[in-house]
DNA sequence: AGTGCGATTGACT
DNA sequence: GTCAATCGCACTA
């Protein structure tokens, strides 16, 4: 290891420590509202990008909303590995989403990655998205999923070992989380399993849901 | 085999 | 505010 890293640590590889899959709560809605404040890296050939999850939604067992609803088909058995690994899926036909699998083997159910704040490799992210803002190159489950190049050949990894996607704890405080409903759904969206880190310009959806 | 409909986004009135 | 893009899956026949 050279004397720059050893000066600037946010540039070792080894500086994110992955999340344990022993810590992570065995219940859909706490794991949703576990994970705000953690952060998804992704290594690319150009090198980290990574960001501070921001807002999650939770797809609990027997949820009308969830793809999962329906058992087990090609596309959603990810969600069915044992909690902490990803399910990526199309949505309309244009926007790669990323589940965070979230019950014991064999029970389909997950925590749908909405919002990063970003955080490593920006102008990876720009390149990746096209746009320069930065409040917009991740903010929304489509727009994350370009700015770190998530598609489907991610579908099924392990997100608590390093790799080309994982799940990395927190390194500062996190603030206060608030609760809405789920963003773009019909079934169940009374139900309140949104979270999001309350003030964050970084999360979507209405205003008069991040209240 | 055909139809309808999304856990969205970006372009446009 | 409206709306098309575009694909996998559920559902019907």
């Amino acid at each position: 290891m050279g004397r720059e890293d050893l000066l600037k640590p946010e540039r070792r590889k080894s500086f994110h420590v992955p999340l344990s899959r022993r810590a992570l709560p065995l219940d859909t809605a706490s794991l949703a509202h576990y994970l705000i404040g953690t952060i998804l890296v992704r290594e690319l050939p150009e090198g980290i990008v990574s960001g501070t999850i921001v807002e999650t939604e939770a797809y609990i067992i027997g949820d009308a909303a969830g793809h999962a609803f329906r058992g087990m088909t090609k596309r959603n058995r990810s969600l069915f590995l044992e909690r902490g690994h990803a399910y990526v899926y199309l949505a309309y036909g244009t926007s790669f989403m990323l589940n965070v699998s979230s019950e014991v083997p064999g029970v389909g159910a997950g925590v749908l990655i909405r919002a990063l704040e970003p955080r490593e490799g920006i102008p990876i992210m720009r390149i990746n998205r096209g746009i320069e803002r930065l409040r917009d190159l991740a903010r929304g489950p489509g727009r994350l999923a370009a700015a770190l190049r998530i598609d489907a050949e991610l579908d099924g990894c392990d997100l608590c070992r390093r790799g080309p996607l994982w799940l990395a704890r927190g390194d500062r405080k996190v603030g206060e989380i608030g609760q809405s409903m789920r963003i773009g759904i019909s079934r169940d969206a009374d139900r309140l399993l949104r979270f999001y880190l309350r003030g964050s310009p970084y999360v979507s959806g209405l205003r008069s849901l991040n209240q």
